[in-house]
DNA sequence: CTGTTAGCGCCTTCAG
DNA sequence: CTGAAGGCGCTAACAG
């Protein structure tokens, strides 16, 4: 590997030149810009982010805090939407990325955290799945050590900012379409996790719906599991006309149990993950672009670690009608 | 953060002493070494991974390549274990990852991406679905730059080791039971992709199974494709006695195509995924662990990288049913 | 067994 | 506009 010593000597100037052209800074000629990029080609050159990093102690390195869900193969795909939404645009803006796992930091205080990340040079992180439980990662935020940028979280501070959709509308926006194609006005909510911070956001939405529209509602958490969501659709969705879900996952169960009841109630869900295509029958959801969701984070970091403020991010979603031939290829 | 020298000064010992500590050389004396361990506890200190990795110019980073299909989000099960089964074992084996798509590199020549690795200092490379059309992969492996782990290959060299189980055997194995419980003689087998690896090793397996017993077997490519086993299922089912497919995707396809046509076949699919509880029907499958290769795969990558020599290694698989109530929670 | 001394590859004042 | 010099935090001979 060509180092900058080499191609300085190639170009025939100091290695600090060559540092200036590489880091666009001002104050190089035209000339000799010409001379080390030339050189640069040449060689084969590619600076070390690493002794880069070390150097600059600004390494542009941002982690990935992912809560896998190890329970539930069927939503990797979100986890994988938001891993590669965020590794391409880092990409692009010239930022390392390391994965973590919740699973890998949880039995550590929040100095342990702050240690190991900075340990490795780490200047941001991006949460995804943070619940109103982890009041570690609520410290980590408070204590500003690094910028933050929280998906699905409402955390704003000057070093975090937060990036979602708006989970009261698209609840509100799907249950309504889902209600008014059907009719019917005795619903049943599953709701999702209790200390999730979307769930409280989506159950506002269906409440404000069933304000709206005089609609019986009756609220039951499924804890965005498909096994609790299915028994309850058994308990429970008898006696009601629609099924409103927080999530496919949970639509999908309640949906399999209505199937197995041998009845048929309409049933929406949430989030739009291939999965739903599987359930056998045509149902709306949010469809929530998790790719562009994260890449709009990664592109928030970047922005965070220019200096900028914390602020909040409202990314847009859609309804959908989600079958079985528009998710196969 | 606390450096090294902050260490060395509260302990009153020299840099080096410290290091070795760090690192657990020979020749310390267990007085030191305490002294040494109480400074850092004290300071809270973590080795900054970064200089370490420059100074000793053996950072132990490794790149885990992988082949996003981001068609078919409904296999991002499969990635996404590769992924964790690779970083958690990496946490424990102390080293550090990086997560790469093919498409990042996908219009770089082979020193292209020696360069964009070295600059990294990456040393090692997990690479997750290779086909025999990845010439520049092909390539990266002869000339042996890095410690290549591939999954799902044939590629041993002294800095190369391949990590799959064995899929011939397994194709014979789960074609064998699904005729045995179904007698038929009549096969119908989509295969993968043409260029795949374990297309081939799962083909041979099946004509193996068909010589011994003497069945009549139409083979057609899938491509691995849903949609294609779809149509494939649709031309062919009616006339054969069971279906056999390379991937489980495709055993879905081709049980919707059933279905739809209303006529019943023994369907078998290939992997064990999630998304097979889904298809409706039970069926048989292979259940790779895909978590466990990946992990079994990042461990042979520190065998290389401690100068191990590379080598084969099948790990072994099982032959399941799935069904819909196993895989919820 | 411990400390001294060079770097690793790059960035960054600060003179010239 | 360019180059010399010091240093980032750590490792690795080499002396002592």
């Amino acid at each position: 590997m060509a180092s900058i010593r080499d191609v300085a000597q190639k170009a025939g100037v100091a290695i600090s030149t060559v540092s200036k052209v590489l880091n666009q800074y001002p104050n190089v000629s035209e000339e000799t810009k010409a001379k080390v990029n030339e050189a640069i080609r040449e060689l084969n050159f590619t600076p070390n982010t690493i002794a880069s990093a070390l150097s600059s102690k600004q390494a542009g390195r941002v982690a990935l805090l992912l809560n896998l869900n190890t329970q539930t193969q069927a939503i990797d795909e979100i986890d994988m939407q938001y891993i590669s939404g965020a590794i391409n645009k880092a990409q692009e803006m010239k930022l390392d990325v390391i994965t973590v796992f919740f699973s890998m930091i949880k039995d550590r205080d929040v100095y342990g955290i702050v240690n190991y990340l900075k340990a490795q040079s780490i200047e941001g992180i991006i949460i995804y799945g943070m619940s109103r439980e982890d009041k570690i990662l609520h410290k980590l935020i408070e204590e500003q050590h690094f910028r933050i940028v929280v998906v699905d979280a409402p955390f704003v501070n000057p070093n975090t900012s937060s990036v979602q959709i708006d989970h009261e509308k698209a609840q509100y926006d799907v249950a309504k379409k889902t209600i008014l194609e059907n009719k019917g006005n005795k619903i049943l909510y599953i709701a999702g996790k209790k200390n999730g911070f979307v769930t409280k956001d989506r159950l506002d939405g269906m409440k404000r719906l069933a304000e709206e529209e005089k609609l019986s509602l009756l609220v039951r958490q499924g804890d965005f599991s498909e096994k609790k969501a299915r028994q309850l659709a058994f308990q429970y969705a008898r006696s009601r006309d629609i099924v409103v879900c927080a999530s496919d996952l949970m639509a999908i169960g309640a949906m399999r149990a209505l199937q197995e009841m041998d009845i048929f109630r309409p049933v929406c869900g949430f989030d739009g993950i291939t999965l739903m295509g599987y359930a056998g029958k045509q149902m709306n959801t949010v469809r929530q672009d998790f790719y562009r969701i994260s890449a709009e984070a990664m592109e928030e970091m970047a922005r965070l670690l220019e200096g900028g403020e914390g602020r909040e991010i409202l990314l847009d979603y859609s309804i959908i009608r989600m079958q079985y031939l528009d998710i196969i290829c």
